[in-house]
DNA sequence: CGGTTCTTGATAGACGTATGTCAGGAATCG
DNA sequence: CGATTCCTGACATACGTCTATCAAGAACCG
């Protein structure tokens, strides 16, 4: 098994031109003559010459400089997110990629646009943001890409073209997985189920809730969808009060975050005869301590590791000028209190209560 | 934002030292005083100094020559994994590994050990395997491992510490996690589980069984075991005369391979009364194709696409005397009609019907 | 035919690291 | 004090690619 892979000379020295004709081909200069061309071509393909990326690279000097902005606050989603792009960026900058990690106020597009704009000034190869539809934040990023900056929407997709690829999930392939499973759980039973989302005008919210009827269609009773906002206070009093009006539920629906209150909720009812089946959003601190107490059921995970490692190999290779690979969305993963994966997460204490 | 890293120059000078003491330095190699060596250390932590390693495996001339023996024969998973090995090996040109995919005959010691002993042979820094538990093979795999060649194991474990690393699932853990799903689906009611095996002797198959058995502890009733030996014809045959002679079964558990039979056996029972809860393992052309046919509830995947790029990230870090990062196993996916992913197999025919 | 354009080869320096050799100086030992 | 060992610096070469420059020859035009 020899040791070596074939060069550029091997190439050149096999197709009878010089280096300096070889290196016009692979790199598609001008000055070259069909025949000439022709020859090194096969020679490639004979010998299976690849281009040593890490040679090119080092004579090129080349640094990929990437940022992601994420929305700051206290969501445990993102701030899992962010520990997770924290993270990668150390390891990156072996394989020269710096990777700036950047919080701006969630709901500001005037601050997300300002942002963008100074990592645009500052000099980046690569922009990953959550998408948002302000045309604050859709302008800018179209300016940015004019510029040649390619921008990839994570978590949230941007509308219309206006970025070069969307890593996240599917959010109606989630309503409708999230409302299958609520079908069988019902173990062929009529139900009534309680929706809960942040706002229905979220684009993504409306998704999930949208794919859930389509699944759970005449199978289920549906009770008045709660809009919780995101916050576990909201959260909390409004299901307490649909549980309590409402004896009838046998199934929770979380599509949105502020989860933390539904759970203090099915605490508080302990006891209380049978609890309804509950299906919820991500996995976090308090998410996977409810799980393993048997407190909700059923957790479906957007795979945050997943998206950060596609987001770093899709701007790279955007970076490139190359397009990337997997395209297709994230699998978002179900989660049982039985497969949950061995706790990484530290101390994060998830959304704390005030 | 500066366009350049550090080198280990910058380092040298910041040090006050020569290139060639920085370098001692920082390849561990001897004759150092301690002064020196702490004010290089302490140059590189001040300028987040990181090795360039595409400068360094060019300097070496590095290439990684791995190699992944899978059992060949028609089980589809498989199949699938051989092809998505196939797919990364191109790629994986790039960064300057060469990988070679070997089949050998399954359930066959002797040949897998001279495949292992040629590979020794010729040269190679890493080895993927499916584990066995045969002496010829546990014995050669240690030899190749005293010789200095990483063994990495896949899917199936080997004994004791007899690799340097394993990429699979928690076969205990995923037969947990089909039990809860059996549960849930049960909707809170008793029901008469089949389970359906390859062998109960195989170490997997056993696994996932003690862990069903775990979750539907007392909640389910169990029929006798059907062993299958993952033929599908066997399957066929053996679940159509259980389902006939016990109209009481609710569930069905397979942990094995041979589904195709067992799908066969549902298609000929549509119409006939509600069908049992199916739950199943590996997603593959027919399993797929069942469940979007409604006749299968859930399968259980584990996910292939991510085993092999572990087992890529794994090899390589093994050959660079490294410790493998990931080493948490692979959480498999849990699949129902609404979340499969777009279908990539091509024409797969998954395990055809002879 | 003279001038222009096109094609090709030769060559050289740069990227950052690995690895070697050699020599000079300091420290240590007998 | 002389001999030995230890530490350090100065160079040199190589890895494969990119980029640039220069010159020579071929092909073409008017």
């Amino acid at each position: 098994m020899d040791r070596r892979l074939p060069t550029l000379s091997d190439v050149a020295r096999r197709a009878g031109v010089s280096y300096a004709t070889a290196d016009r081909v692979v790199n598609a200069r001008t000055g070259v003559s069909d025949r000439a061309a022709q020859s090194v071509r096969q020679a490639i393909d004979e010998l299976g010459y690849v281009r040593n990326v890490a040679a090119a690279n080092l004579s090129q000097q080349r640094l990929y400089r990437l940022a992601a902005v994420l929305p700051a606050g206290s969501n445990a989603f993102f701030r899992r997110m962010r520990d997770l792009f924290g993270a990668s960026a150390e390891r990156l900058l072996v394989d020269r990629i710096r990777l700036r990690v950047e919080d701006v106020e969630a709901f500001d597009p005037c601050a997300l646009r300002d942002r963008l704009d100074a990592l645009g000034q500052d000099g980046v190869d690569g922009i990953a943001v959550v998408g948002s539809a302000d045309p604050e934040v859709v302008g800018t990023i179209s300016a940015l890409r004019a510029k040649g900056v390619p921008v990839l929407a994570l978590v949230s997709d941007l509308p219309g073209a206006e970025r070069d690829a969307y890593v996240g999930i599917d959010n109606t392939v989630v309503g409708r997985t999230a409302g299958r499973l609520m079908v069988l759980s019902h173990g062929g039973r009529r139900g009534r189920i309680l929706p809960v989302v942040g706002t229905r005008t979220a684009p993504d919210h409306a998704d999930r809730l949208a794919g859930f009827y389509e699944v759970i269609g005449g199978a289920m009773d549906i009770a008045p969808v709660i809009e919780g906002r995101d916050q576990h206070e909201l959260v909390e009093r409004q299901v307490a009060a649909a549980l309590e009006a409402d004896p009838a539920i046998t199934g929770i629906y979380s599509a949105g975050a502020g989860n933390a209150g539904l759970i203090r909720v099915l605490e508080g009812r302990t006891g209380a005869g049978p609890r309804p089946i509950v299906i919820l959003h991500e996995l976090v601190a308090h998410s996977r301590r409810a799980l393993e107490a048997g407190l909700i059921d059923i957790v479906i995970d957007q795979r945050p590791e997943e998206e950060v490692a596609r987001v770093i190999e899709a701007l790279r290779l955007l970076a490139d000028r190359r397009t990337p690979a997997a395209t297709d969305p994230i699998v978002p993963t179900i989660y049982v209190r039985e497969n949950l994966p061995p706790d990484t997460s530290g101390a994060d204490p998830g959304e704390v209560a005030p």
